[in-house]
DNA sequence: TTGCACTAGTTGCGGATGCATGTATATTGC
DNA sequence: GCAATATACATGCATCCGCAACTAGTGCAA
């Protein structure tokens, strides 16, 4: 019964709207599970882990092995909340695959430091990532 | 020094999935955080409960007042498992926008259906929830 | 110097999810 | 008809997340 969409212009349809929010769950739902079963059960490592490792590898390519990343840039970063940023550096921490380093000029600042073994594990999930990046994306 | 992504053919690069599936996550967290933020704050609604009242109330307006939707239907649409899609509508029943009706024909299956007070919850909720999409898809 | 507002990161807590399992019902093979 | 298997949904459990509160350190101002 109701008032149709907003058919008429050349503006976005409501309808599409949906469509294309739909489309993008779809995309982002097969992918992300497909990412997380495939990381977990190949390298022991959640989808957020990786994201995080990533970064820092990023970081140290870019500007040379001694940069490292502050916590609430990573945050942004990878699109979770400071608090969780926080568990997932811990947990990389726990794994021995990140270092926590004070921030000497501000104490209470951290940088994130990847370590050897961060970097190996990094590499070596990288390569289950695009795979599967590939995979699921590659047949939009 | 390492091995170059697959530049040479017209095929998909390396660089470009990645940066595709970036492009995917910017999009998913922005839109997701701001409707599941919007329908919480403005409806009581979480984004999964949303999504199965639509679902529910779709299935009505395409099969006439009386067509419900199985569980494991819903889930699979909505991108969860099972169990979470049982948790969603147990909380939608005891929150009084849904029902679960007792399959004659197969005991084991229930029918979910939305109720008045779920459909006009829902019928709010939509008008945010577009908004939001406009919002947050439109300007891609 | 001392007081106060601000910032960086951590932690308590509640909520949502997936996996494995449990319970009830249906179906199949004999 | 009955045992074995499969299906549909619910539940125990562990994990991860965001919000709010907390701790520690910084900077400014009187």
């Amino acid at each position: 019964m109701s008032m149709q969409p907003d058919t008429i212009s050349g503006v976005t349809t409501e309808a599409q709207l949906v469509s294309t929010w739909r489309a993008l769950l779809e995309r982002y739902h097969a992918t992300s599970c497909a990412l997380d079963r495939a990381l977990n059960d190949g390298h022991q490592l959640g989808m957020s882990e990786f994201e995080v490792l990533e970064r820092l590898v990023e970081a140290e390519n870019d500007g040379g092995p001694a940069i490292h990343r502050r916590v609430q840039e990573l945050a942004t970063s990878v699109h979770l909340s400071q608090s969780a940023l926080s568990r997932v550096v811990a947990r990389l921490e726990r794994d021995g695959l990140a270092l926590r380093v004070m921030c000497p000029s501000d104490r209470r600042g951290i940088y994130v430091q990847v370590t050897e073994e961060g970097r190996e594990r990094y590499a070596a999930a990288r390569v289950t990532h695009r795979a599967i990046l590939a995979e699921t994306l590659g047949s939009s």
